[in-house]
DNA sequence: AAAGCTTCCAACCGCGGACTT
DNA sequence: TAAGTCCGCGGTTGGAAGCTT
């Protein structure tokens, strides 16, 4: 069953709001509140329809609502929670304080889209659009940094890694890749900056997703280098104790159950057993919940 | 300076879920 | 239970502003 639009009525006017509405709108939400949206325009006086008069309230009018430019911060948090559960707007919103849905998908259409395309990385799926493997090779071509390869460039353990990357496609469950783009950064861009090799683990810490772990974790090294360390870390039961897995992590490690399914253990949390490496920060920026994050 | 193009974003549209009658 | 209504969401649009040629 279908509803008749709310704004067919002849004599209604659209389009932009002159300051006198938004006063108008203003005043009698401010002292009466909004109340219900389809008799708010006559109570006010307004010659709105009722989603459009919500419409400006919600998006533009309402006090609390943050200008300007997104921060950072702020791109990364739309980034990382797209990449998990896509273009829920109004959710992402609930995560951003001051910003509206509808600024947000502005922001996501207009700005963060079209990074992710030229970056390489699939705006919906938040994976590489190429092969991983063949994308790390394009970029080292692309960086001229053939160089690294040589003994002692960048220490036996980066070398190793890297020619892991490039011989053994085989064992990288490229299905399995996300991206957490703005903790990452295009070898291209690093400007001879290589990050310690002693944090990059040996391929033997990378294991592909297997049917009998307890979980995976799949390392998302195809397009560049996390700008926070590697560790390895802990899934670890908090009442019993128990560990539950350990797993190479990066900041936008994957946790999945054996089955594929996303992990769902309460009582579980990460630690990190990497002595001097933090665990990811983001576990603690972005989830209140100390317990597992489900992430994908 | 002006025409054409691109970007940005406020506002609209239509759908679907929840609630009411 | 079905029909009617309201609200909120995500997709899309149109025009203003900015940029390029």
């Amino acid at each position: 069953m279908g509803r008749p639009p709310c704004c067919d009525e002849s004599g209604i006017k659209k389009g932009p709001w002159t300051p006198e509405e938004d006063q108008m709108l203003i005043q009698y939400i401010q002292e009466n509140g909004h109340g219900s949206w389809r008799a708010l325009p006559k109570l006010a006086g307004l010659n709105r329809c009722g989603k459009s008069c919500r419409l400006r309230w919600t998006n533009y009018l309402r006090p609390d609502i943050k200008r300007g430019k997104f921060s950072p911060e702020e791109e990364q948090t739309i980034l990382r929670l797209h990449s998990i559960i896509g273009n829920k707007w109004s959710a992402i919103a609930t995560h951003l304080p001051g910003r509206t849905d509808n600024e947000i998908k502005n922001f996501w259409n207009s700005h963060l889209k079209k990074k992710l395309i030229r970056i390489g990385i699939d705006p919906m799926t938040h994976r590489p659009t190429m092969d991983p493997v063949a994308t790390l090779t394009q970029l080292l071509c692309l960086a001229d940094l053939t160089g690294i390869m040589e003994p002692g460039a960048w220490g036996d353990h980066a070398a190793r890694f890297l020619q892991y990357l490039i011989q053994s496609p085989a064992t990288i469950n490229t299905s399995s890749f996300s991206s957490i783009v703005p903790e990452m950064k295009p070898m291209s861009s690093m400007n001879g900056q290589v990050p310690d090799a002693a944090s990059l683990p040996s391929p033997g810490l990378f294991p592909a997703a297997t049917s009998s772990a307890e979980f995976c974790c799949v390392p998302e090294m195809s397009f560049g280098f996390h700008q926070q360390p590697l560790g390895n870390y802990i899934k670890q039961d908090s009442t019993s104790n128990d560990e539950l897995g350990a797993a190479m992590s990066t900041p936008s490690a994957l946790l999945r159950d054996a089955d594929g399914s996303l992990g769902n253990e309460d009582n579980c949390s990460i630690s990190n057993n990497a002595g001097s490496v933090p665990p990811p920060s983001f576990w603690s920026e972005f989830f209140d919940d100390p317990l597992v994050p489900v992430l994908i």
